[in-house]
DNA sequence: CGGAACATGTAACCTGTTACATGATTTC
DNA sequence: GAAATCATGTAACAGGTTACATGTTCCG
């Protein structure tokens, strides 16, 4: 149940139509909640039947017609309210750490391979998030919703720091030393 | 597609029923690759009809008696190519970042225990795997297959001890530190 | 006017989640 | 023999993925 809250926060941020959406949730707000264009129809659909949203009017919209979406206060009241609520952190699923624990069991015949690609990968991924960082958040902006999004950012520089590192040191472990 | 080899990987480790898979899956499996026993006994049975497994042959078996499987030689293959194949890395997809990124637009209202809740079941976590590795695996133990289930741990320690002080960090930054 | 890019959708399928059902074995 | 626990399952649903369908606007 997050994709309806990550395209109302997506909305708030800006009223959109779905393919503006969708764009979106393939850059800044995909770094953390990824979905694909029908995924986004579908739901907004859904945000509208419940009254959540509504579409911007425009004259009759027809299929191939662009169609914007904006907030109704029954959609902001239930981000603030999922926003506030308790959740579990949800439990670890890698399929790389999988494959690993295979490998030990039916060998490692070309997983390390997969192991220096996924590392250009993440080292490519960090290279971009510390570009955004740089752009975006010059010291000394310190307003709340900046230092917010700012954290939101840094655990995605961490986590592919984090990455890179393991790779390394996996890659190495193993016998293989990382490009 | 990663829970049947999950399972065939459990399985080569050692032969078990659908029950001390779920059990096997609550620890360590499920340190990576989570799953129920309403999921585990649906993939029990496709991968019967497929012919990766086999139950262990005995009397009869009906509802409520127990039925150990084991891996036949498709299976083991199939695992093997799929542990070979090269898989791209999953897009994060985070609730907790998510909420972050809503609380810039709706308000940090009620977030922050979760927070610090958060930062306590995280900190727990890696004291159970900092023990895990205590006792699995001193010093000294280099197997290949040691070293494998080595780094996988690694990665779980690693990660959730980003997760702690990221969680110190923001709460810090929030003007709210941890407890 | 034809093709590329824009824009919205449908349908089928797979995986994961939740709630419930049923039988067998052990223990008091 | 009743209750707890072990053990295997069914059904309904929610969310995500993949492939495909259809209409519109812009540009040469």
């Amino acid at each position: 149940m997050s994709l309806p809250h990550a395209i109302l926060t997506a909305l708030l941020e800006k009223p959109s139509s779905g393919l503006e959406l969708t764009r979106r949730f393939d850059k800044s707000i995909g770094y953390f909640w990824s979905a694909t264009h029908q995924q986004i129809y579908r739901e907004l659909g859904k945000l509208e039947r419940d009254g959540a949203i509504r579409a911007l009017p425009r004259e009759q919209a027809t299929r191939g017609q662009k169609k914007e979406y904006e907030v109704l206060p029954a959609g902001r009241a239930e981000l603030a309210r999922w926003t506030a609520a308790s959740q579990d952190p949800k439990p670890l699923r890698d399929t790389l750490l999988l494959r690993l624990r295979a490998a030990a069991v039916v060998g490692m015949d070309g997983i390390e391979a997969d192991l220096r690609r996924h590392l250009t990968l993440h080292r490519r991924q960090l290279a971009e998030y510390e570009e955004i960082e740089k752009r975006d958040f010059p010291p000394g902006k310190d307003a709340v919703e900046d230092r917010l999004r700012h954290v939101v950012l840094r655990a995605g520089i961490d986590l592919e720091t984090f990455w890179t590192q393991w790779l390394e040191q996996t890659l190495e472990e193993l016998g293989a030393p990382g490009a």
